[in-house]
DNA sequence: GACATGTGTAAATTATTGCTGACACATGTC
DNA sequence: GACATGTGTCAGCAATAATTTACACATGTC
């Protein structure tokens, strides 16, 4: 169970997917509504929120809609980093050691 | 004064800062010492400093040595970011207000 | 003067990321 | 069947980031 500092800093190191966040933040919602929503394409979107995923900031789920549709639904997984030199000098030393 | 998140994240989403941070947490240390300790090239280390120093993560002073060389000395700024979907969400909202 | 140390920068290369435009596959309605 | 919605993926291009090598300039010592 690694916490993959560097990782999430990556994955939150990005206007577009800190907007996703934002977003999601306010109640969980589907790609192409999140892609419509923030102006943006549907396979950027949709590649974003899978980074996201990867290092668990959000988690997705299919669900299917009342006519019958597989949609993909997103929420933001309760995350709570505090980043102070302490924190990093923390996780490079688990990083170092392999 | 912007706190710009998504900068500071930036600044932060790399192996080679977070290790330069975690060094420097331990004490002011000077370039051309920090590039042998971590094994990176001057110029890199150059570099890195001056992209987290950019971000106010790291502060940087001239110092001349008992033997008169100009030498650049680097201390980490006492930063304490919280990172939250709450946090997340407030930088999203000063940052769309133009 | 040659050699060690330190500083800075610029050019060129490589690797990585962000993004778009296709394509394929479903379902339900006119 | 044509059209709307939804899902996923892949190829390619453009922009950015990471890294190296080489140069310039200082200082002090052998």
């Amino acid at each position: 169970m690694s916490s993959d500092l560097v990782g999430v800093l990556a994955a939150l190191a990005n206007p577009q997917r800190l907007r996703l966040i934002a977003t999601l933040a306010s109640g969980s919602n589907y790609v192409s509504q999140l892609a419509r929503e923030l102006q943006l394409s549907r396979p950027l979107v949709h590649m974003h929120l899978r980074r996201l995923e990867e290092v668990g900031l959000v988690v997705g789920r299919m669900e299917l809609s009342a006519d019958g549709k597989a949609m993909r639904f997103f929420d933001v997984a309760p995350f709570a980093y505090q980043l102070t030199p302490e924190a990093i000098q923390d996780a490079v030393r688990t990083m170092e050691e392999k």
